[in-house]
DNA sequence: GTCTATAATCTGATAGAC
DNA sequence: GTCTATCAGATTATAGAC
């Protein structure tokens, strides 16, 4: 009669973790990152805030586990880039588009970059296995800049410096507008132009 | 007897006051911006809580007093800086100067630069006439920018996100240290090579 | 101008019934 | 696994004595 039934309670409980996480990123979104109470949080997903405590172990783990999977979306974004149907770039190319994914991925959500790539909760610190993904992401753009020939240290954190500047602006300045997100291109081949080592030349 | 007792009187409270300003950045320095209580900041300047009600009339006046201190400082350092013993520089020494004073300023008081340059604390707006320095602040460094021939507004914003994203970074990631601030020549030089409209050029 | 007292509300988290 | 009840504490701000 029961095939799998322990497997089937972890599925079951894995799918109202994520419908919690799902509701979290709303109420983040309505009320601000350091806005999010277990209260609303309880609301929207029709439960009671004490009763989250049977999924989440407190209110930081919520914030780990939001961590953890906007650092895999943006993972996964960045991997699901070579396989895009125009096929192979050449390094150049393939870096506009990084640049061009990561400003895309933090503006649609100012809420996700507040958390990935500020420190907007105190006394927050993601755990070990959810900064390995961050660090996971890092390792990707920085094997495109090696491949641009930009693969100094320096070159990798003006790039990051660049890149992450203009998405606060944006999103400080102008949410939802593209005025500092059009400026992309031109910043990647300003950045190239400056930190692209020329075959045989001195880094 | 009492010479002028009205100014005495106002004197004393303003100096009151700014006593109060100094002890909220200390707190904010030590709990955070968000973390700065009536309590905390009380207690530091040997008063209850209340009574602080008597100086500033909400504890958003007290962030906004705090806003436009923050603005009205970097405004002074920029102005001072032309009047600085090396004299006159040619306008790409003083552009460098700018960014260098920028980031320094950023960089030695992050709690400062979180409430001047991002948007920490949820529901608090700067008042006008805060914002009216925060706005003399940019145009001075648009003054600079144009007496280096970058004087288009990509050109600006290119230069906000720039600096923001490296300050930024180096408070983040690195408080206290020089890893990204010295970065500084690197990405002025990488800035102006890309953004100088030479004589005669269109822009 | 500073105090005590207190309002009014929100917070994360736990205990234990069912 | 969800609930009720509740803890233990924080927060900003006001009223009124002195």
């Amino acid at each position: 009669m029961s095939g799998q039934p322990v497997e089937w309670r972890t599925r079951r409980r894995e799918l109202a973790r994520q419908q919690i996480l799902d509701a979290a990123w709303a109420v983040a979104r309505d009320h601000g990152l350091a806005g999010l109470t277990m209260r609303d949080l309880g609301a929207r997903v029709g439960m009671r805030a004490q009763s989250l405590y049977s999924y989440f172990p407190s209110k930081h783990a919520i914030y780990d586990a939001m961590f953890a999977q906007g650092n895999r979306e943006l993972r996964d974004r960045y991997v699901a880039m070579d396989a895009e149907p125009d096929g192979r770039r050449d390094p150049d190319a393939r870096l506009r588009r990084t640049v061009e994914i990561h400003l895309r991925f933090c503006a649609e959500d100012p809420v996700r970059h507040e958390l990935l790539h500020q420190r907007p909760i105190p006394g927050f610190e993601p755990s070990a296995e959810s900064y390995e993904v961050a660090v996971e992401v890092l390792a990707l753009v920085r094997a495109v800049l090696h491949d641009c020939g930009a693969a100094s240290p320096r070159a990798f954190d003006m790039y990051t410096a660049l890149t992450s500047g203009l998405a606060a602006q944006q999103n400080a300045n102008e949410p939802g507008g593209t005025r500092w997100l059009r400026l992309a291109d031109d910043a990647t081949e300003m950045f190239l132009q400056h930190f692209r080592t020329e075959p045989g030349e001195q880094p």
